[in-house]
Formats: C-alpha cells, sequence, structure tokens
RNA sequence: GCCCUUGUAGUUAAAUGGAUAUAACUGCGGACUUCUAAGCCGUUAUUGCAGGUUCGAUUCCUGCCGAGGGCACCA
C-alpha cells in the first residue's frame, strides 16, 4: 500500500513539472490524520517558493485526479496542519486486509528479506562453574526474539551459544569445592540446586583468592591442571578432573533446563576451551603481519586502522591465549561450519569497543567477513546498590527471578477452578512472559536499574496484560462456536473499527524491527493493538442477538488473535489457554 | 585524558526530522449484576543546559553538565 500511494505521489508530481525530491510516507499518530500521511508539500515548497499549505492544496487536487486504476483503496486525499497531505483507506481494503490475516494464518507478517539467506545468532553465553544471572537472561530474551525476526524474515536462522568452559572463575569454584570436601556423586538435588551451590563457591575461592595468598597459588596450579587436561598437555590431579567432569556437567544441565523453559533450543554449543587453540594457531600464524610482539605478549595495534580503536593483547606474556584470541577462533569456527551470510552476536555494552578491536583483526585477515559480522549490545543490568558482580556472589539469579515471577502468578490463580497441572503451566508460561516482557519493551542501549516491583509487571504495560488479553478474544471465539453463533453471515459495518487500523500494519512493524535488530518495535505495536482490542471489547456486546455484525466482528477477533499469537512467538511469548 | 553508550511527566518507558511529545505505574474520580476486573473511561510536561542546521528538532551537528562502559596481559 505504501509502495502504491509513493508511486502514485511520483506521478502528481511529474504532472506538476517537480522533479528529484525525496519524500516520506508515514502513518500518523493519530487515527484522524488518515491511514497514511506524505510530507511532501514540506519538502518541495521553498524549491517551488509558495507555502506548504497551498501547494499540499494543489497536490491534493492533482492527486484526486489521477486514474484511480490501482488505487481503489484510498477513499479520500485530505490536506492538513502545516501541510500535510493524509490518505483514508476505504471499507474494503480493511475488510480485505481482515481475510489476509485469516488466510495467512501462522505465516501472516512474514517478510522476504532475508530469503536464501543463513543466519546465526549466539546469546546468552554463560559460563559453567558460575552462576546464571539476570544478564544472562536479558541476553537470552533478545538474542531469542532476534532470531525469531530474523526467522520470520525468511532466513534459515542458526542459534549458538558460548560459554566459558576453562579459566579462573573454574579454577576458583573448584578449589572451594574441594576445600567445602562438596560430595560429588548423587546427593538427591536438582542441577538447578547443584548450580546455585556451584556459583556460591565460585564467589568463595574468589574471595579466597583475593585475600590469602596460599589459595591464591592453589587456585593458579588448579587452573594450569586444567588446561592440562582438557588439552592432554601434562599431569592434572584425579580429584580436580572429577570435580572438573561433575561440576560442568551439573551447571550445563542447570542451564539447559533455564532454556527449557524459556522456550529456546540452542543449535550449537562453542567451548572456549576448544577454541583457544584454534584462535591460539591462527594469532600466532599471523604475527608480523596483523599482530606483533611486544614485552613478551602478542597483541594487536587497533588504532593502527582505525583512530578509535585500541590496542588488546590477544596472547599473553605467558604465552596464554586471551578471550580476544578466543573469539578469533569462534568466529573462524562459525564461518567455517555454516557459512552464514550473517553472525549476530548478543551481548553485554562492556563488550562493545573490545569486539570492534576482534573484528577489525577478523577483517583484516578476511575482508569479506566484515560487513557479515554484527554485534549487538544491550545495557547491564544493575542494583541499586551498584554493579552486579558473580565474583563478589551478588547477583539475582536467573533461577530465582524465574521462580519468583511465577510464583506471583501461581498465587492469583490458585483460587480459579482449574488443576494443579494447569495452575503450574499458566504460572510458568505467564511468569516468562512477564520476566521476557520488561526486558523487551524498552530500546536496547541503556541499562537496567534491577528493582523486583517495577522491573516485573503484570498490569499495564506488561507481558501478561498482552496475553490476558489474547485468552479474552479466544474465549469468545470458543463461546461462539459452543453456540454456533455468528456463523450466519451478518452485515459489515460502515464504520472503520481502530482495531483494523492497527492490524494491517503488522509485517510493517516486523520489518522495521528486524531492519535496526530492535524487538521492542514488535512490544510497543502490541501493546497498542491490545488495548485498541480492550477498548473494542469493552464497548461492544459481540455475542448478542442484536449484534447484527457478529460473524464481521468474530472474524475480526480472529485476525487480532492470529496477530497477536504471531507477535507474541517473535518476543518469545506463548499464549496461554486460559488464565 | 581519549573513545563508546546514555539523559524525556513523581517513577519506568515510547516516539523511521513532522501535526496537540505517546503509554504504563502511582494518586484521585467514574461506569458495568455483558462474552475472564491481570480489563475499561476520565484527570498532570521548559524532552539535562547553551548554541547551530531546517519550513519543522526528543531525533542531526558543536560545546558544557550528569550516569554507565572501554582504553596491555580478566571474561
Amino acid at each position: 500500500m505504501k509502495e502504491q500511494i509513493e508511486k502514485l505521489i511520483n506521478e502528481a508530481l511529474k504532472n506538476l513539472g517537480i522533479e528529484d525530491v525525496s519524500f516520506s510516507v508515514e502513518h500518523p499518530e493519530d487515527f484522524k490524520n488518515g491511514d497514511y500521511s506524505t510530507n511532501v508539500a514540506m519538502v518541495c515548497a521553498k524549491q517551488q517558493k509558495t507555502n506548504p499549505r497551498e501547494l499540499a492544496e494543489k497536490m491534493a487536487l492533482e492527486l484526486k485526479g489521477l486514474p484511480k486504476q490501482g488505487f481503489g483503496d484510498i477513499e479520500k486525499i485530505e490536506t492538513a496542519g502545516a501541510g500535510f497531505i493524509n490518505f483514508y483507506l476505504s471499507r474494503e481494503f480493511f475488510t480485505e486486509s481482515v481475510s489476509e490475516i485469516l488466510d495467512k494464518g501462522d505465516k501472516w507478517g512474514k517478510n522476504k528479506i532475508l530469503e536464501g539467506k543463513k543466519v546465526m545468532v549466539e546469546y546468552t553465553d554463560p559460563n559453567p562453574f558460575k552462576p546464571f544471572h539476570i544478564g544472562h537472561l536479558m541476553a537470552n530474551a533478545i538474542g531469542e526474539s532476534v532470531s525469531r525476526i530474523v526467522e520470520f524474515s525468511g532466513a534459515k536462522t542458526i542459534r549458538a551459544n558460548y560459554q566459558g568452559d576453562v579459566g579462573p572463575h573454574v579454577a576458583k569454584a573448584i578449589y572451594h569445592l574441594i576445600k567445602l570436601g562438596y560430595p560429588t556423586t548423587d546427593n538427591g538435588l536438582s542441577y538447578l540446586a547443584l548450580s546455585l551451590a556451584i556459583g556460591d563457591s565460585y564467589a568463595q575461592g574468589n574471595n579466597e583468592y583475593e585475600i590469602n595468598d596460599e589459595a591464591k597459588k592453589e587456585i593458579e596450579s588448579i587452573n594450569k591442571q586444567i588446561y592440562n587436561y582438557i588439552n592432554k598437555s601434562g599431569e592434572c590431579d584425579e580429584k580436580i578432573k572429577e570435580y572438573y567432569d561433575w561440576g560442568r556437567k551439573a551447571t550445563l544441565e542447570a542451564f539447559e533446563e533455564i532454556y527449557k523453559l524459556l522456550g529456546t533450543k540452542f543449535d550449537y554449543y562453542f567451548f572456549e576451551s576448544v577454541m583457544a587453540p584454534i584462535g591460539e594457531k591462527i594469532v600466532r600464524e599471523n604475527v608480523g603481519k596483523i599482530f606483533e610482539e611486544s614485552d613478551r605478549a602478542i597483541i594487536f595495534h587497533g588504532e593502527n586502522y582505525d583512530k578509535k580503536l585500541h590496542t588488546r593483547v590477544f596472547i599473553n606474556s605467558q604465552g596464554l591465549p586471551t578471550y580476544e584470541t578466543k573469539e578469533i577462533g569462534l568466529t573462524t569456527t562459525k564461518f567455517e561450519k555454516e557459512n552464514p551470510d550473517i553472525s549476530i552476536v548478543t551481548t553485554a555494552i562492556e563488550q562493545a569497543e573490545y569486539m570492534k578491536v576482534v573484528q577489525k583483526a577478523i577483517s583484516l585477515m578476511h575482508p569479506d567477513l566484515e560487513s557479515r559480522m554484527k554485534h549487538i549490545t544491550h545495557g547491564m543490568m544493575r542494583l541499586s546498590t551498584g554493579k552486579m558482580s558473580s565474583r563478589k556472589g551478588n547477583v539475582i539469579t536467573g533461577e530465582s527471578l524465574l521462580r519468583d515471577s511465577m510464583d506471583i502468578v501461581f498465587e492469583k490463580v490458585k483460587d480459579r477452578e482449574l488443576s494443579n497441572e494447569e495452575k503450574k503451566r499458566i504460572s510458568q508460561i505467564v511468569g516468562v512472559a512477564a520476566l521476557k516482557y520488561s526486558i523487551l519493551r524498552s530500546s536496547l542501549g541503556s541499562d537496567i536499574v534491577y528493582d523486583f516491583e517495577k522491573s516485573i509487571s503484570f498490569d499495564g504495560d506488561s507481558g501478561p496484560y498482552l496475553q490476558y488479553t489474547a485468552v479474552r478474544a479466544n474465549s469468545i471465539l470458543a463461546k461462539s462456536q459452543m453456540s454456533r453463533q455468528g456463523l450466519d453471515n451478518g452485515e459489515i459495518p460502515e464504520n472503520i473499527i481502530d482495531l483494523e487500523k492497527l492490524l494491517y500494519q503488522f509485517p510493517e512493524v516486523v520489518e522495521r524491527s528486524y531492519s535496526l535488530l530492535e524487538p521492542h518495535h514488535i512490544a510497543t505495536y502490541l501493546t497498542e493493538l491490545a488495548s485498541s482490542f480492550n477498548t473494542f471489547y469493552g464497548n461492544t456486546q459481540i455475542l448478542v442477538d442484536e449484534n447484527k455484525y457478529m460473524a464481521y466482528h468474530l472474524n475480526l477477533i480472529k485476525a487480532f488473535v492470529q496477530t497477536m499469537k504471531n507477535g507474541l512467538w517473535l518476543l518469545g511469548i506463548e499464549v496461554p489457554d486460559r488464565m
């Protein structure tokens, strides 16, 4: 439709002898200003030496005079404000778009921007032996949504997770676990409970490392032995091997339980232990070309290529690869294994500067990859008391946050006439939605100060609000089928319902969300859509004999439910049957 | 010091250079013995400060102020 209006305007411009202008066509915020609006008159006014208002009138007249083939959907053209030309779409257009939604069903809103392309999205990236905290929850919600948006744009989507299974953090946790004599046999605890104990040991071990010289030495020794164990390059104490295997498995299994709850399924799990040697080989091969030696370390001078970049160490003076080198191994591996057209990585903003340097180094080796690597960053979850740090142990774990959120929902439904099984399922779906929506409702970028009361909402602008609205709509549909009401053909209302004016915009919102890689546009749109439905619902009795539009209203509700379902899917949120 | 991100009602957020800056929360008030009240309706703005570009700036540019992050061997 937008393209048609643009075509129409271009034709009018040609007739008026105006050339070479760039104008925009957009949806006005207020429906009273039409369904589409253009600023073309205001853009040309100066060049034409007239005032925008007059020019708009002239253009509107010209537009109205044009032959209407193919533009039958435009019912009315008016000028308003400072010189806007507003287009009003016809009843038929909206009636058509409702049936289009019903025809397309689960495919409604998809586009073909990425057809035939492959996109890999890396997100979440928790580390074994460390807690899964809200930051990971944030990255997961965003990454999962981006993956689905990309998928809806026609790409084959590959989900990847990158996890640090080696390094000082592992040694610190193991040091404390051994000191505690924590059993590595089956002790009846769930993986989630075990992972919490391990995460706690990590914080304790870190504390010891900082205040106790002996512990520090011991931890460094454990760290080295773990490297030996993994690379089969030297000796490693049997006890350390045992704790390593057990702790790695326990934390990874715990993460898996959380992913299941959140609705994420990864295609690839990459580990730092595997990426380190791959990256190291590449870096060493390029010493003298891209990297250079300095103070016994191997470094990369980013500022030589772009003055906004800086120098980073890739292999430290002890000959060990740093995170930068592992990242090179990871990126190279991704392109070797899957060769995606686009590789997207989601992390917190603290990694933004460092990633630019690493990507520059990779681009120097593989110029063709430069435009295919994308890094999207989100703000950090912080506590009102300051930065959260799993080293200090003052993190909110993802597990506890999910549990709290689900508990609140359970409390709300506990008096309903539902089975316990159903109540649990609702708590899960709604609790997860509350959390995800609170993350996805705002644009990426600024930090979020964590406050349970504020960060999770169940009314107003919230995930449960969207779910609740969809559930109510569904319940009307179910009731109409039971009583077989509204199945006869009825009349189509003459007036256009506000809800209809929003529904057809869904595919545009999806496209915009993709091109900006910002899921919050979908969240904002769905909230507006739901609010519009609730107004309609409040003012209209659907299932009554006097409603001669019942059949049309039911179709409209079906289209609404379909749009909500598809939109919520893009946010990684399910719609429960009841709530 | 240099670089990146960021600053919008009391609070949390929205707004591809457009019309009267949009919502939610909180407070106060209201409707409905109708399909789920997690809902609906009503009621508050010097967009951090100062300039600039533009017919038009929350949005772009410059400077200043505040917050967070990065800047050689953590990830």
